[in-house]
DNA sequence: CATCGTAAAGAACGAGCGTTCTGTTGTCAA
DNA sequence: TTGACAACAGAACGCTCGTTCTTTACGATG
């Protein structure tokens, strides 16, 4: 009768183990499965349940369906809560730690997708800005870049990652390794693109 | 008879056409439709010739299935070679660009959704691991860890981002930065998680 | 002109799917 | 004790899906 659905999204404890199982599944098998199948994801025995449970998500904005009534996942499904208190801070921490803005890794480091490229990076001439081997740089293709940016450059045929800085009218490129020495490219520099992120995976 | 399938995956331009119609598709739906959507997608009529082509992309390794038959993409699918004429002689490097905008880098960084948290970094104690100030660090929520492994632990009510390690049988944590003072906790150590990814953005 | 292979169309079918409806259980308030 | 409600379980049904089989169109080959 009272036609609001009382039936909370993130409030409901029930339906936030829902979600998670549906996100643990989504990045395994990249797709949502059918209902039947579903009920062994949730631990549950009814399809219709499992249906009235994903109507709730998809009115929580956690997913979508298709033209053909397909489920799929949001944006929001892909968000990952942002924690609000930084590692060490002055103040003493609630154990809500996880309620905070949520957002996708994807869209903070890429703003222009089709421009942006990854490369892996090699050898330890950057470690002085942090930068390790294996590390991966988030790379935006373009061919100017300013004073002090990281860019990627072409020298003698092959990718680099330095500083641009200037001296006496001409560009460098600075490593961040006193090991390594300074390049002073003789003519034009040739700018693969400029670092906008950096990815580091740690072995589990 | 002979049971050699010919069907060669890319070097048959219409099954490459076919893949990034495919593609598309997936970039916009997060899913792969029914063999009735995929005949209005290919432009074709038959559900059994879609089915042909679906198999001759799994067998190039475009796609898989799940145990109950699902398709789905693989790594693959979502990979793009760079454009030739910038790669550098010398250097095999294979770079892959981030062809769908979504959860290339998420899913690269996160296993586990559900246990996973971003915590910005704040402060330089683990410099010489290469985490600096305002970083991102990923962080899968469990309470065991193992020794040499970054972790997130609470101490004093405050997050603190620290390699672990052991000393005559107690648990410390060892920042990475010689001016900060090795933490050794009385009593137990509590683990919030363990670092496993980190992320940091450039400004532009 | 016959044959063959490729690329597709189309029919036929049973299993499984999503949907809806009804039934069951447990909890809590009155 | 009763009633109400939430949280499921289970059955029933029609329709769509994936699969397989047969047929067609057509260019190349010989």
């Amino acid at each position: 009768m009272t036609d609001f659905d009382s039936a909370t999204p993130e409030s409901n404890p029930k339906d936030a183990e829902y979600l998670s199982r549906l996100q643990d599944y989504y990045a395994d098998w990249k797709s949502i499965p059918s209902y039947a199948s579903l009920c062994e994801v949730f631990g549950i025995a009814s399809k219709s349940w499992v249906k009235a449970i994903l109507d709730r998500l998809e009115k929580a904005g956690y997913l979508e369906r298709t033209p053909d009534g397909m489920w799929i996942p949001t944006k929001q499904f892909f968000a990952r809560p942002l924690a609000e208190s930084s590692v060490p801070a002055g103040m003493p921490i609630t154990v809500s730690a996880t309620q905070g803005e949520h957002f996708v890794i994807d869209e903070m480091l890429i703003d222009t997708p089709s421009k942006t490229t990854l490369i892996p990076v090699k050898g330890d001439s950057m470690i002085d800005a942090g930068i390790h081997d294996g590390d991966v740089a988030v790379v935006e293709k373009r061919m100017n870049a300013n004073i002090g940016d990281i860019v990627v450059a072409i020298v003698d045929n092959e990718f680099t990652l330095k500083t641009l800085d200037k001296e006496r009218g001409q560009f460098i490129l600075r490593p961040a390794n006193q090991a390594y020495p300074v390049i002073r490219p003789q003519g034009s520099l040739e700018i693969f693109g400029v670092l906008t992120g950096l990815i580091r995976k740690y072995r589990r």
